[in-house]
DNA sequence: AGTATTTGACCACA
DNA sequence: TGTGGTCAAATACT
């Protein structure tokens, strides 16, 4: 009962996604533009119609599958879908083929992803950076519990790559991993590279266990993806060097309501707009858009990662 | 004592 | 063979 409430809310919510953003690419080419909307760069159009197009075909996806409930799926989106500005290697599908025995070696005596397997896991990237009252420390705080396993010199780079992997790893088979590289060009912004979604218990944390801090502002910078990874950052945290930026969400989806800076409130399918962002345009670098959003977020409100837990451990 | 981080070693892949 | 990703022992922290 309760799957089939959480799959319907999944497609349902797949198919506003792919609406609203049809409806930002509607609202940039019609005859009455507003301020935002004729801002709209060629790329975030062509971001917007790859949303569009990749919301159908997770909803289609998730039709064919409903009928594999219990043979938990991946899909791997196809390079072709990846968009050419886009910093999302592979959008965070959980749906389709291959099958989830292939993924895992269930029949191992540590119940192991294959390494090969671990690099088909959905892979995506995120720009962070940092607010400057928080000082440089790297993003190693969010709402997901990480332990640190490595660090590693690139060739090339100036600073280490971080490797994070879930906390819940062992306890819960929880394979999601980050990968944290600090920018030369701009050591304000950190490239965060997850991989896997999650498939713990925080995947959706329990009501009790929710935060029930005062709410707070938070800040981030997205470059690209923009609303199909849309993800916010704590700051502000008494005593932390940590800042946040919380798992996507599609459950949560955003319209603009205003003009000048595009402003959008979350129209998620349960409870009242309890969650509502600026997004403007951030106009110190360059070409590629990163995107100012200053959200004024409840934490005690419900969050939904609308990630398919597509596995779940039962031990 | 339990948990997290550090760091050199190991491994897979191009 | 070099590089990136992961492992795991040693160490640090709570």
């Amino acid at each position: 009962m309760e799957i089939m409430n959480w799959e319907r809310r999944s497609l349902l919510n797949e198919l506003i996604h792919g609406l609203n953003a049809a409806k930002q690419l509607q609202g940039s080419s019609s005859p009455s533009l507003t301020a935002s909307s004729s801002c709209l760069t060629t790329e975030i159009k062509e971001t917007l119609l790859h949303n569009i197009v990749s919301s159908f075909k997770k909803a289609i996806l998730m039709l064919n599958g409903s009928t594999t409930q219990h043979n938990p799926t991946i899909e791997l989106a196809p390079d072709h879908l990846a968009h050419p500005g886009k910093v999302s290697e592979s959008p965070a599908s959980i749906i389709g083929s291959p099958r989830s025995e292939e993924f895992f070696d269930v029949g191992s005596k540590e119940f192991n992803l294959s390494s090969k397997k671990r690099k088909m896991l959905p892979k995506w990237t995120e720009q962070v950076r940092i607010s400057p009252e928080r000082g440089l420390e790297g993003p190693h705080d969010d709402i997901f519990s990480w332990r640190k396993y490595g660090q590693k010199d690139i060739l090339g780079a100036k600073f280490p790559r971080s490797y994070y992997r879930c906390t819940y790893r062992n306890i819960q088979y929880c394979w999601a991993t980050k990968q944290v590289q600090r920018s030369d060009g701009d050591p304000t912004i950190f490239e965060v590279t997850y991989r896997g979604t999650h498939t713990c218990s925080q995947g959706i944390p329990p009501p009790e266990k929710r935060e029930t801090k005062p709410n707070h502002t938070v800040v981030v910078n997205y470059q690209n993806n923009l609303l199909d990874n849309l993800r916010m950052v704590r700051t502000g945290r008494l005593g932390s060097e940590a800042f946040s930026f919380p798992v996507r969400s599609p459950l949560y989806t955003y319209e603009s309501i205003n003009g000048g800076g595009t402003f959008y409130h979350h129209v998620g399918s349960s409870g009242p707009s309890d969650f509502t962002g600026l997004i403007s345009t951030n106009t110190s670098t360059g070409s590629s858009p990163i995107f100012d959003v200053n959200f004024q977020f409840d934490p005690t409100a419900e969050i939904d990662t609308g990630f398919p837990t597509f596995f779940h451990n039962s031990i």
